[in-house]
DNA sequence: GCTGCATATGTTAACGTTAACACATTCGAG
DNA sequence: CTCGAATGTGTTAACGTTAACATATGCAGC
């Protein structure tokens, strides 16, 4: 029956089992009528000949490829590639595969990769926050059926799920966690306010702060132009110099929170004792000297609830547009010290 | 000539152009004759209509999926995702999709995912050393004609490439920075030298200081049981309770440089001026406070070659077995400061 | 001894693409 | 004007799987 280097294909089980194509199906796919001695003859030969259904056949017969397609660029703090793992997870629980399209795309590019991702009949495509796919592409996946779920991009658009991370509440714990401990001064580093989630992250420091009846200071507040080490390094130096320097610091990225860190260390002070800090994302937190409190997503909820979502659209394709809320969790690892 | 979401095929094109799907065929192939009437008017449909190959119906036909699997397991430290990262990239530049595998595989998963891919018809394999894979798989990938290759990973299996760090050397160019600033006992933080790959970085280790003409010290040796940041405290605490403790330690991961630095942090002693610190793989050693000095791997190399292995085998699938190496880089961040 | 249903199996036409093959037409060289 | 390239186009049989349809037997109920 083996056809050197080559796969076992549900003909060579069926001749030498001596039975036609359709018997052998039937025990596939566990549906009608088998006896029960060409079912155990036909299982035993599955098992001894290593037979794999062919997905690319199934597929081709099926319309259905059970590959979802995710476009992701991964950043320095590799939130976006642990993200893709979830994602990769649930897929797979659910029988599903993951193209990971983690391009740096200028605006040709990124077509080129939803052509990619249509070519290979993809049954769904997840979009995540950093990618700049345009609204005119995702319509073209939906012209063409092809469940979307965007993670963390905020417009809307019919027939297109959504994930969103309760950003706002998540920041507005921090702050308050960090208030609680005392701190009346409180810094923030963050992307400017174009970023919507960005925005809600600042809604939720400016909520805590108003809650505790504390007076927003623009001068703590610090928004720079992109995630990195460097803007929370110059971010940090910039709230050292203040006249009155907060006493804590609230940042929307652990990538800031390294940066700040860095520069603290060139200045010679140390968290918690000089300065209070909390970070967000809880990728890099908990790996820094000291290890920093910071606001953890509920990654494998977003994997899974992404997943979800397909299967559900994959169900029902005109169902209306749903968005699916996150919540955060904060880390707390003794960043913030207790002032007096 | 749309048919309502669903994707546009040849033979729509065929229709809509008024021939048959031969023709279209040549136009896409860019192979035999087409008269230049016919050729423009298909190639406007083509766009026009948007169309897409069935890469389903052509992997089926062509027996060959454009799709490459592959077996890692993802760790804090984030180095296998971005060996996932380069690996798409280098894929994705020849034209290939990569399905990426990243379970905690007890022995029955890690079969079950390789069925996965199996069935997915890849076209070939790349499996990274942190996975558990046994050779008996492998063996059953080979029978299959499915090029497979390892990064790595230390055993030789006939029909199987590989890609091997030039740890050793690695290793021993860190260490002889190290001495060049005038270091004379310096700490080594590595697994045990079951795992091959750290092996090499301690023969790297001990080469540099044989060069050197220093002794070895087993005193200065901290073999702790898996990379992660608390086994690099640890390891610190010990080398600091020493009689004459170390002025310089060599980590053979960035995990374990993180771990230095927190006990470092916890004990009020700073890098480089108490201790000049070194670290491995280079994947957050740029964000640490300070930023550490560190090895980087070529990871664009190891992705490239993985990819070039593959389309190697798939051109002559019984070449004899190769092994690349790919070189690091010692990446000065100042984490070593120079003695008197 | 029918009828009808449960059981058990086989045949065949797709799915979208490719490539081998066949069949035209034109044109230049002899 | 005829032969053989060169040019241009069409037909068809796969690739491996699925599911609708067809067929056949045995047996219970009447």
């Amino acid at each position: 029956m083996q056809r050197l280097g080559k796969n076992v294909r549900m003909a060579d089980i069926a001749e030498a089992a001596g039975v036609s194509l359709a018997t052998v199906g039937r025990v596939l796919h566990k549906r009608g009528y088998v006896s029960a001695a060409n079912r155990a003859r036909i299982e035993r030969l599955i098992q001894t000949a290593g037979y794999v259904p062919d997905k690319l056949a199934q597929g081709l017969k099926n319309r259905e490829s059970k590959l979802i397609g995710h476009l992701v660029v991964f950043n320095p703090n590799m939130l976006f590639a642990k993200i893709s793992l979830a994602v990769n997870t649930a897929a797979l629980a659910q029988g599903f595969q993951v193209l990971t399209m983690t391009g740096h795309p200028n605006l040709d590019e990124e077509e080129a990769q939803v052509r990619e991702l249509i070519g290979h009949r993809v049954d769904g495509v997840i979009i995540t926050s950093n990618t700049r796919v345009s609204k005119a592409l995702i319509r073209k996946l939906v012209g063409l059926k092809i469940p979307v779920v965007m993670i963390e991009r905020t417009f809307t658009l019919p027939q297109v799920d959504r994930i969103r991370v309760d950003d706002r509440q998540g920041a507005a714990e921090a702050v308050r966690h960090i208030i609680a401990r005392g701190h009346r001064r409180i810094g923030f580093i963050g992307l400017p306010l174009v970023h919507d989630v960005e925005k809600l992250r600042y809604r939720g420091y400016c909520d805590a702060l108003g809650d505790a009846g504390l007076a927003l200071d623009q001068a703590c507040t610090c928004f720079v132009p992109e995630y990195s080490v460097a803007a929370g390094y110059q971010a940090t130096e910039a709230l050292s110099k203040l006249a009155d320097p907060p006493t804590a610091v609230f940042a929307t990225s652990d990538l800031f929170a390294c940066g700040v860190l860095q520069a603290l260390h060139q200045q010679g002070r140390r968290v918690p004792e000089d300065l209070a800090l909390v970070g967000y994302d809880d990728t890099l937190s908990a790996l820094l000297a000291p290890p920093i409190t910071s606001v953890g997503l509920s990654l494998e909820a977003i994997g899974q609830h992404a997943i979800a979502l397909i299967l559900r659209r994959l169900g029902d394709r005109k169902a209306p547009a749903r968005t699916v809320r996150v919540n955060t969790v904060l880390i707390d690892r003794q960043s913030v010290s207790t002032l007096a």
